[in-house]
DNA sequence: CTGAGATCCTGTCTGC
DNA sequence: TGCAGACAGGATCTCA
């Protein structure tokens, strides 16, 4: 479900309900997602205090003194708040309980996963980490110092979690777009000028989602189960065969690496 | 080191 | 309607 936009959404709208509450227990109801989650370390957190909580790429972060949750919501993840007494639904994975209400934890496909850590920086999801997008540290040189002799295209890089947090799929074609890059473009032939306007068309993309509280996914719910987010018009994004915004041309779709790929052949270069 | 491909899993949509 | 097959927001791992 979620790019970098809709985890910042998601950990916003948790921020105000548990920061500073004690939390009363974890109760793991099944801990087969993408990692076995380890359901004594996550109880050991009973009744201890939320200091608050991040995002960190993809991941929610929350804080304790004694050690920390974090949180990965996969492809098909989400959280919602319901009284203590609510019947967990189907997919429901994990429950996270204060007083009165408590944070449940959903996943159809379990690509997601709930990890506990005592320590951060040796936290192994953690050791080779990219660049925060939003950060000032991803600047146009940084980005023309990782193109450099890099044979694949540049949809690929910016979505390599290695190089760059965050950039998923859909955000992907959108800020190419925005930057009148081709997709299929091999990262080594992007030129500086090109790497100002990406990396502008990067931090400008995930900004305008975020503010409109995460975009893209057509099941994605507010916290209390409606759904009713505002959906962002993407200017490529699943509109194959429809005409641009910006020249009527018809919006092409293709495959790189497995995953659809949206551009226009006029526009984008 | 780089990059391609397989893989984890369920739900939804399309076409016959 | 039923059913098979394609496809979906991610990211790690293996192997060449």
């Amino acid at each position: 479900m979620p790019e970098l936009p809709e985890v910042e959404t998601i950990k916003n709208a948790v921020a105000p309900l548990i920061v500073g509450q004690d939390i009363v227990r974890v109760n793991i109801f099944n801990p087969n997602l993408r990692w076995q989650v380890d359901k004594k370390k996550l109880q050991s957190l009973s009744s201890e205090k939320i200091l608050s909580i991040q995002r960190k790429a993809k991941y929610i972060v929350i804080y304790f003194e004694k050690g920390h949750i974090i949180i990965h919501l996969g492809m098909s993840g989400n959280l919602h708040y319901q009284k203590n007494d609510f019947t967990p639904l189907r997919h429901d994975h994990a429950q996270f309980k204060f007083k009165k209400y408590s944070i449940f934890y959903n996943d159809p496909r379990r690509f997601g996963s709930i990890h506990f850590a005592k320590d951060l920086d040796s936290f192994f999801l953690f050791k080779n980490i990219g660049l925060e997008p939003l950060s000032d540290l991803f600047n146009d040189s940084a980005l023309f110092k990782m193109t450099r002799n890099r044979k694949t295209s540049i949809k690929q890089l910016i979505m390599n979690g290695s190089l760059i947090v965050g950039v998923g799929n859909i955000y992907a074609s959108e800020s190419l777009f925005r930057a009148k890059i081709r997709p299929s473009k091999p990262a080594k032939n992007i030129t500086k000028k090109e790497c100002v306007y990406l990396v502008s068309a990067i931090k400008q993309v995930l900004k305008d989602a975020i503010k409109f509280g995460g975009s893209s996914i057509r099941d994605f719910k507010q916290l209390d189960g409606s759904s009713g987010y505002f959906k962002i018009k993407h200017n490529v994004y699943g509109r194959e065969g429809e005409k641009c915004y910006q020249c009527d041309t018809k919006i092409k779709k293709i495959i790189i690496s497995g995953r659809s790929t949206f551009y226009c052949s006029k526009c984008q270069s």
